[in-house]
DNA sequence: AAGCCGTGGTA
DNA sequence: TTACCAAGGCT
């Protein structure tokens, strides 16, 4: 593995060439965190950013929390934020990263990946890394027919052997490559894999038909409501709960999502002004956004955020998008919703 | 243990 | 279009 990662190691920003020295903790740390469910493509340009605006961990841990959240909106999960936020300001408390996996695994949002993944690549120790693409590896060379997530005990034992005490780092990140570009969940590249000689699945050609996955439940749609209060050119937006569903982000008002139209935040002569749908892990939400104008503002909680600027305000990608079709709805409201 | 927690890309 | 999935963690 060592010897073909040295040749097919992908290049990327939070990574150092093979066999050269890692990156800083904090580099390491701050990429598998954003790497969490979120693919590479999408995680490279927001790594860049926010290594640029905070360049060390006490620069994130000094940062502000809406700033924090501003900077995350969009990439989803943002307990992530809230617990890299922690994670931050509990390593500089500790006058630095913990350099051992077990320690490391005592941070918020650092769970078992995480915690092996830092250890191994920043610090060298020969930590047992399993993300999603190194259980399917595994799976396959070894046609563990268990269905995971019950069979990750399995996979585990199955890891261990194989992990080098020399250069556990640039191991782990091999399989991982391997996973991301040849042990792909559709259609592997055989050919191309320095490990199908020993690979059980291989040799039945029934590479696909590993790692075995529990069934998922259906997901069900739920109906909700959301209000665009404008004044003045400005709307209102408040915080969400820190916990929960899009915890501590901004938003537009809204009910809970469960069907029953709740109350608006005050009496106004709101009117259907969008729709849109959207996807989470669990459920799929139907909103409906219902506008309205008033000539002063009413006394409510929240912030009054400037229309022109709400691409700056920070919204999880559901109000962005209801925002968009409001605004869109507004420039052309012949192809709008009947009022 | 199993449900909760986002989003975008791909076939 | 739907379904799956991506460097998972928390409760």
């Amino acid at each position: 593995m060592l010897a073909w990662y040295d040749v097919h190691a992908r290049v990327l920003p939070w990574r150092s060439p093979p066999g050269t020295p890692p990156p800083e903790p904090y580099r390491v740390w701050l990429s598998e965190v954003m790497l969490q469910q979120t693919t590479v493509a999408t995680v490279a340009p927001r790594f860049a950013a926010f290594l640029a605006r905070w360049p060390t961990v006490e620069a994130l841990a000094a940062a502000d929390d809406a700033d924090v959240m501003r900077e995350w909106a969009g990439l989803g999960y943002y307990a992530r934020a809230r617990n890299m936020l922690a994670a931050a300001r509990a390593v500089v408390a500790a006058g630095g990263f913990p350099r051992e996996a077990a320690g490391l695994r005592a941070l918020p949002g650092v769970g078992d990946y995480t915690a092996a993944a830092v250890a191994a690549i920043a610090f060298g120790e020969r930590a047992l890394v399993l993300d999603g693409n190194v259980e399917r590896v595994v799976a396959r060379l070894a046609a563990v027919d268990a269905p995971l997530p019950a069979a990750r005990t399995r996979l585990r034992a199955a890891l261990d052997p194989q992990t080098p005490a020399d250069r556990p780092g640039d191991f782990a990140q091999a399989m991982m490559d391997l996973g991301a570009t040849v042990c792909t969940p559709r259609a592997p590249r055989c050919d191309l894999c320095p490990l199908a000689q020993g690979c059980v699945a291989h040799a039945l050609g029934r590479e696909t038909d590993f790692p075995v996955k529990a069934a998922k439940r259906e997901r069900p749609v739920r109906d909700g409501l959301a209000w665009w209060l404008e004044v003045d050119g400005a709307v209102l937006l408040v915080r969400r709960p820190a916990k929960g569903l899009l915890g501590g982000m901004p938003a537009l008002p809204s009910d809970g999502w469960r069907g029953e139209p709740g109350e608006p935040p005050c009496p106004a002569p709101w009117r259907e002004a969008a729709r849109v749908t959207h996807g989470f892990t669990h459920f799929e939400l139907r909103l409906r956004v219902l506008a309205a104008t008033l000539p002063v503002r009413p006394a409510l909680a929240g912030e009054w955020w400037p229309v022109a600027r709400l691409a700056d305000a920070g919204l999880p990608t559901l109000f962005a998008r209801a925002a968009d079709a409001v605004l869109a709805a507004r420039r052309a409201p012949c192809l709008g919703l009947e009022p």
